[in-house]
DNA sequence: CGGGATCCGTTACGATACTG
DNA sequence: CAGTATCGTAACGGATCCCG
């Protein structure tokens, strides 16, 4: 930790002293979307110095939760990653944007991040319980960009495309945000359209339930 | 929050904007147990200093996550809180320190508060998909200290004290955290028994599971 | 242009002292 | 007991510069 640790004999003190330091669990929000150059990352965290980004990925990589990996010649580039021992952070990240999705403004049409709505938003309501014995493939076609998601096994992940989603949202990124804050499909003035069965719907309502 | 928000449009970075502050989850964590005094906080909270224990729980009141009562006369005395809001923050808490869990130090003996083994250690490892059906309670004799744990309706609570236990663990706090860093039961050297059934065990070592 | 390192003003934090 | 006030220090933020 760059700052000072709290030095406290505490499950969690001990993991902020790892993850606690300001940027730092953005850091690894990005990196868990996969490898990472330097200038994906600082162009995905505006606001933060290049130096303290420095800092930041060197303090990560001594505690063993990210690595950076040289690609051989043709691309000759570094990239960052997550280790094993690094992926545990996304439970984490997990609860702390599900907590978070009920402070998140209303959305405006045009400036939310496709990714931010399907991980952030929608993939943060998952709840392990609702979704034992479900099996559902989530297409998202938001603003141009394609997301997937697919429940397993009482888990989350990102699907694998080679297979027919069940459910397919079209639209806008800001109209699944607001859905994932609790609107409604109806009320969304056709800004966002589900084709599937009802069933797969029903599933899929229940597995990432909405606040209130 | 105190210091600069990250003012991204993000779930996480929204959240961290709430309590991703210096000491802040710590602060939450405390007030998690039960109501507490200014005093109870700081002691609870080595190393912070009093002005920016001052400023954290302003912010978060400020952000309606903690409240602060003052008690009628007999007692006259303030107390700090979390809202109904604030609760929201336990399964940020229990996933954070789940995530500690391995990188915690070794347990000196003496030197581990009970409450922290108890709800930082084992009741961190809690896995509400393991969890279900199960009803389990759980006492828990730790250097004179006692705590209680009740898993219900797939759902982890402190127990009502009225009720026998399924399970009682009597001996040292640091014993308890071994176990829930990997060891063993019986290479505890008798530091921790275990009184129920074999099958209470079972389950709560399934509701608990120990990493590796 | 990607991938940083350096410099410097500003802010938040840490320690201690003090007050109702 | 429950904070407020003060002040030195460390971390952060923004810009610029450097190197392959």
């Amino acid at each position: 930790m760059g700052t000072k640790t709290y030095d406290q004999y505490c499950t969690i003190a001990t993991a902020l002293d790892l993850v606690g330091d300001r940027w730092a669990l953005l850091v690894l929000r990005e990196l868990s979307f996969g490898e990472q150059r330097f200038t994906d990352l600082r162009s995905a965290l505006p606001g933060i110095a290049s130096n303290l980004l420095t800092d930041r990925l060197r303090g990560l990589q001594d505690d063993g939760l990210v690595e950076q990996v040289e690609l051989p010649a043709p691309a000759a580039r570094n990239v960052y990653r997550l280790t094993a021992a690094g992926t545990r952070i996304r439970p984490v990240l997990r609860a702390i944007a599900q907590f978070g999705v009920p402070y998140l403004p209303p959305a405006e049409e045009g400036r939310v991040r496709p990714r931010m709505a399907v991980y952030g938003g929608a993939g943060a309501l998952f709840d392990p319980v609702a979704a034992i014995g479900v099996d559902l493939r989530v297409r998202f076609l938001l603003d141009g960009d394609e997301h997937w998601l697919e429940v397993r096994d009482g888990k989350l992940r990102r699907a694998d495309t080679s297979l027919p989603p069940d459910l397919v949202f079209t639209g806008s990124a800001a109209a699944l945000v607001d859905l994932s804050r609790g609107a409604l499909l109806e009320d969304l003035d056709g800004r966002l359209r589900v084709d599937g069965t009802a069933a797969a719907l029903e599933l899929f309502e229940r597995c990432f339930p909405a606040p209130r």
